[in-house]
Order: C-alpha cells, then sequence, then structure tokens
DNA sequence: GTGAAGGGCCAC
DNA sequence: AAACGTGGCCCTTCAC
C-alpha cells in the first residue's frame, strides 16, 4: 500500500498543515511515542490522515525549542486535536488521548474509536482479535505490517520505512471507519458507541491522575498480617502433622500450605471427611468439629492479605507522582463492564484496613460517591413491576420494604431474618439463583427455600414474567441487549440443558450488568464536563462508585457536582424509580 | 525457563 | 452433584 504523506517539522508549516485539516470533517489520528507510558517517554510524531494523504507532525523540533507543552507554535495543533468538530479516527485512543493530554496539555476531542467500535461489532465473541491490523483485515481487507511499531522513535533522524509506516497507520483508518460506521449503524450500536467514545478522554485522564497510595500504611498492615500469617502457617503445619508424626523420627513433615493437593491430603490424613474441594465455603462447617480446618481457613486469609495484598501492589506506585496508575479497560467485559489491571483497583477489600491506605494527598480530600442498589432499581424500570417499583419509591430500606411485601407484613415488624432472606434473594434473582442455592446460602432446607421463592415470586408477578419472558427471548434469539444498545452474543448448544441453564442466566443478567456499566459510563462523561474548571480530579471507579479528588476547600461543591452528574447519568436509562446516590467527603477510601 | 490451566478468593 | 453473573491476582501443577 502506497501512501502519500507529509512531514511538518516548523511552525509555519504546523499552521498551513492545520489549516488544509481543518476543512476535513472526518480525520484518522494516531502519535508514535518512545515508551508505552506517557510519565515515562516523549510524544515523537503526531499523524492526521484525510483522504488527500497523510502529514507527520514531528514533535522532535519543537521540543528542542524549549518544550512542547507550551509551545505557542504548536497551538493550531492543539485546537484540531480538541475540536469536537473534528472526527478523529483512533484505535485504541485512550493510548493517544493520554499521550496528547501529558505532553501537549489538551484533550482529543471528537473521537471514533475503532478499537472499542470492533468490540462492541464483536458483542462477546471470543475469537475475533481487535489490534490495528486484525481490524482493518477484518473491515478493509487490509493488509498491514506492524513490524515498526516497536522500532526507535527516540532517534532523531527517522527513516523512510518509520515515516511510512507512520503515515500509514493513520491513512488506514479512513477506509475503516467507513466500514465500521456503516456496521454499527446496520447492528443498531449507534448510540453504545457514542457512549463508548465520549467515555475514553475521561477514563484517560483517570489514569494519569492515578491514585494516591499510602506506602507507609500498606507496608505496616503488611508487615503485621506477614507476622500473623508465619505464626498461623507454624500452627497449621503442626496440626496437619500430627497425623503423621509418628512416623518421622527427625522432625515435622512440612508441606505446601498453599498447594489444595497437598493440604487435601494432609485433612484427608487426620481422617477428617473432606468436600470435593477446600474452598472456604465447602470447609466452614467442618470448621467447628476439626481445628485443622478452622486453622486453614485463619491460615488462607492472612495468607491472601498478605500476597495478594503485599508488597506488588507497591510496585506500582510511581515514584514521580507517588500515585498508582492503574489500566482500566473501558471494555473490559462482555457486559460493558470495565476491568482493571496492574494493580486492580476494583478488588481492594472492603475493610478499613486497606482502604485506609489510598487517601487524599495533602491538602486535599476524597469525594466517594456510589449508586444505592443501581442493579435492583435498572431490574425493576425493565420489569415494570409495581411492587417492586413502590419498595424503592417509598424512599424507605428497600430490603425491608420487600420482605414486609413478601412475608405479608407491616415493615416495622419485619424481623432480621426476614429482611436478610429478602435481601440475599433480591441479590440472587440478578444473577439467575436457583432454590438449591438459595438454600445453601441461607441455611433453609431444599422445600423451605422452594416456598420462600414461590412466594417471592407471588409477591412480584410481574417481576417472574419479566425473568421469563426475558430468558425465553435471549436464548430463542441468542443476542442480550442493555438499554443504550450494547449486545452481546450468547452461544450454547440446545440439546445441552446446562448450557441452557446458563445462557438463560447469562442473557438475563448481562441486560442489568451491562445497563449498570451504561449508566456508570454516562456519569462519568457528565462529570468530566461538570468537573472541567474546579480542582476535581476522577481517581478511580468501581463499577457502581465514583471517587474524585479535589481542594479540600472545594470538596462540599463538588459533591454536589458529583452526585448530580450520576444521577443524571442514571436517570437516562432508569426512568420508572427513583436513582439514588450516596456520597461522602473524606481524607480516605472509607466512609 | 515459560506458559496454560485450574483452584482459590478479592471486588461489585 | 450442582447450576449465581462479571473481572484480576496469586499460587501450584504440569506440559513443552
Amino acid at each position: 500500500m502506497d501512501v502519500y504523506f507529509q512531514l511538518v517539522t516548523d511552525a509555519e508549516a504546523v499552521k498551513a498543515a492545520c489549516e488544509r485539516l481543518s476543512a476535513e470533517e472526518t480525520l484518522g489520528f494516531d502519535t508514535e511515542t518512545t515508551e508505552l507510558d506517557p510519565h515515562d517517554g516523549d510524544l515523537r510524531l503526531v499523524q492526521f490522515s484525510s483522504g488527500k494523504g497523510s502529514v507527520i507532525f514531528d514533535m522532535l523540533p519543537f521540543r528542542e525549542k524549549g518544550g512542547v507543552r507550551e509551545n505557542a507554535e504548536l497551538a493550531p495543533l492543539r485546537d484540531l486535536i480538541a475540536s469536537e468538530r473534528h472526527r478523529k479516527v483512533v484505535h485504541n485512543a485512550k493510548f493517544d488521548a493520554k499521550w496528547v493530554r501529558h505532553h501537549l496539555g489538551c484533550e482529543l476531542g471528537g473521537v471514533f474509536d475503532t478499537y472499542l467500535a470492533s468490540l462492541l461489532i464483536a458483542a462477546g465473541e471470543t475469537e475475533r482479535r481487535h489490534s490495528l491490523a486484525d481490524v482493518a483485515q477484518f473491515f478493509t481487507g487490509v493488509e498491514l505490517d506492524k513490524s515498526e511499531q516497536v522500532s526507535d522513535w527516540a532517534s532523531p533522524e527517522l527513516s523512510q520505512s518509520q515515516l511510512e509506516y507512520a503515515a500509514r497507520d493513520a491513512a488506514v483508518l479512513l477506509p475503516l471507519h467507513r466500514q465500521m460506521a456503516d456496521r454499527l449503524k446496520a447492528d443498531d450500536l449507534e448510540r453504545v458507541a457514542e457512549l463508548e467514545f465520549e467515555t475514553v478522554v475521561p477514563v484517560a485522564e483517570m489514569e494519569l491522575n492515578g491514585f494516591f497510595l499510602d506506602e507507609e500504611r500498606w507496608r505496616e498492615r503488611l508487615t503485621e498480617v506477614k507476622a500473623v500469617a508465619e505464626k498461623k502457617a507454624e500452627e497449621l503445619q503442626d496440626l496437619l502433622a500430627a497425623g503423621v508424626a509418628q512416623a518421622t523420627l527427625f522432625g515435622r513433615t512440612e508441606i505446601n500450605l498453599d498447594s489444595h493437593t497437598q493440604v487435601m491430603g494432609a485433612l484427608l490424613n487426620l481422617g477428617i471427611p473432606m468436600p470435593e474441594s477446600t474452598r472456604a465455603w465447602q470447609l466452614q462447617p467442618l470448621a467447628g468439629k476439626y481445628p485443622p480446618v478452622a486453622k486453614l481457613l485463619e491460615y488462607r486469609e492472612v495468607q491472601k492479605a498478605a500476597t495478594s495484598f503485599g508488597e506488588n501492589i507497591l510496585e506500582f506506585v510511581r515514584p514521580d507522582t507517588g500515585r498508582v496508575h492503574a489500566d482500566f479497560r473501558q471494555i473490559g467485559a462482555p457486559t460493558g463492564r470495565f476491568s482493571c489491571s496492574h494493580p486492580n483497583l476494583q478488588q481492594i477489600p472492603h475493610e478499613t484496613k486497606y482502604r485506609r491506605c489510598f487517601r487524599a494527598s495533602e491538602g486535599k480530600k476524597l469525594v466517594i460517591a456510589d449508586y444505592s442498589q443501581i442493579e435492583l432499581r435498572i431490574l425493576a424500570d425493565f420489569s415494570d413491576d409495581s411492587a417492586f417499583i413502590e419498595a424503592f419509591v417509598s424512599g424507605q430500606d428497600f430490603h425491608t420494604m420487600t420482605a414486609a411485601q413478601v412475608f405479608k407484613v407491616k415493615p416495622e415488624e419485619v424481623t432480621a431474618e426476614q429482611r436478610s432472606f429478602a435481601k440475599r434473594l433480591n441479590f440472587g434473582i440478578v444473577y439467575g439463583v436457583g432454590a438449591s442455592r438459595f438454600g445453601l446460602m441461607t441455611g433453609l432446607s431444599q422445600t423451605d427455600a422452594e416456598n420462600t421463592m414461590r412466594k417471592y415470586f407471588s409477591t412480584y408477578r410481574k417481576l417472574d414474567e419479566y425473568l421469563r419472558t426475558s430468558a425465553a427471548k435471549v436464548t430463542d434469539e441468542r443476542i442480550a441487549r442493555t438499554a443504550s444498545g450494547r449486545t452481546l452474543k450468547l452461544r450454547f448448544d440446545a440439546a445441552n440443558r446446562q448450557e441452557v441453564g446458563a445462557a438463560r442466566r447469562y442473557g438475563v443478567n448481562m441486560p442489568i450488568q451491562g445497563t449498570s456499566a451504561d449508566i456508570l459510563k454516562r456519569s462519568l462523561r457528565l462529570l468530566h464536563d461538570d468537573l472541567r474548571s474546579t480542582s476535581g480530579k476522577l481517581v478511580n471507579i468501581v463499577h457502581d462508585e465514583v471517587i474524585v479528588e479535589c481542594d479540600a476547600q472545594e470538596a462540599d461543591t463538588i459533591a454536589a457536582t458529583l452526585e448530580s452528574a450520576m444521577v443524571r447519568g442514571g436517570e437516562e436509562y432508569v426512568r420508572k424509580v427513583p436513582v439514588k446516590v450516596d456520597v461522602n467527603v473524606s481524607d480516605e477510601w472509607t466512609k
């Protein structure tokens, strides 16, 4: 593929090129960088493509003339990048958005992300790949050679091959955009695509902002828990060795306590009637009778605290910012939920001793907001069940209200046990819980569990009907859809009862979980716009929770801003019940 | 040595 | 016996 390009290296050419590019409605956009993290390296090239060829802006000459970020000669380029009127077709725009934000100081406006579009179109089909080369191949048939991607972009003189690569990567985006835009329209994915595209910049900024982690607090907790883990390990070794102690004259037989195979063997040796696995919920009933089982559970708990939440997370604290800058994948799950890694800030234990380590930096506050029972509100909205809706509209405690309705007593007469049943059932139905599992988690017999569930569904007839018709529909059409139009293709063998059952649960759950993700994404965009002229910075999100860091004196106003953005985001998709958001201002990631 | 698979467990 | 949805991380085991 031959490609025409122009290389721009001085102020005059920047002005002229940007003027010409401004006439275009849609532009391909790409960058080449010397590292993967914008904190570590330099932005070398900024490329645009139009139907008339590619323009490559070399940042090196500008950096040599006193830096790139404040350079007035680059103003036309910054304006073009930030402009919402010009569509920028970008593959994985979060990457480029971070680099231009950090190095040029501007936002990337008008995003059309071919990576996210490809994920939406694939709708959960796992065998599809989503690199630019794969996506270009799939939608346009063009073969891309990515061998220069990892070449030396810091070199003073770039080779012809490097420049051609840079130009070609940008040029391929326009034909790709035409194909993908058609496909998004045909699949009725335009609304969710826009939602995703508008989420890119807020997420890019969140990653750049990072979340402050108090290393000293984390280390203190870790030192403590490591000592306990060592002690528990000793004690557990002693207890497990009892079964074979007579056979070993020369001290105790050590087993690997982290090996479930060895642990299972050792417990069997002691004559303990072991269940299928050594998972905590299966061992729990045996803990009262068998001290080694109880000790194993204690060991596992502290061992988890010392490893999964140990030294490793400290390696993600950047020395230059003092903060962790995790990777957020905005379509991390096929339901549309985010996933997070390096480190995963969505799985930090809820206990105060962990959460207090994530705190506001000096002079700042954290504003922490979360949706109150958003998934159940979505379910109420989808099902249109008047009693279920009423339980929310009443404004009283939801689980108490549902318990009152199900057990036919006054709300003030609901016992703690009744509320607990209702609560677990309320959560369980979102996942398609069955009577046996419900019985297992409540301690009810199979019959009592069935009776309680029958009572529940006869109280909420329309909810029951919704769940049934929804399950029938998704297995019939083999596709599930959220409120924004996000889709998930379901694959199952209709002759296999287990697969059909899984598909029904999955197909019922996906629109609920996915709509919750839609709502969070919408609120992130609204929030991003509302925080623009404030000290507020997005620092973390956990599915239904948003955390903003801001100047202490501005915290109360920003709390109101955040709550409003989240409520408005929710109200775009949920209308039949109120959307409730709880907000707290704190020094730490705790209430 | 490396990587995949599976067990186990943290979050929502 | 199991059949409650989504993710990532740590660890062991096992294959190459």
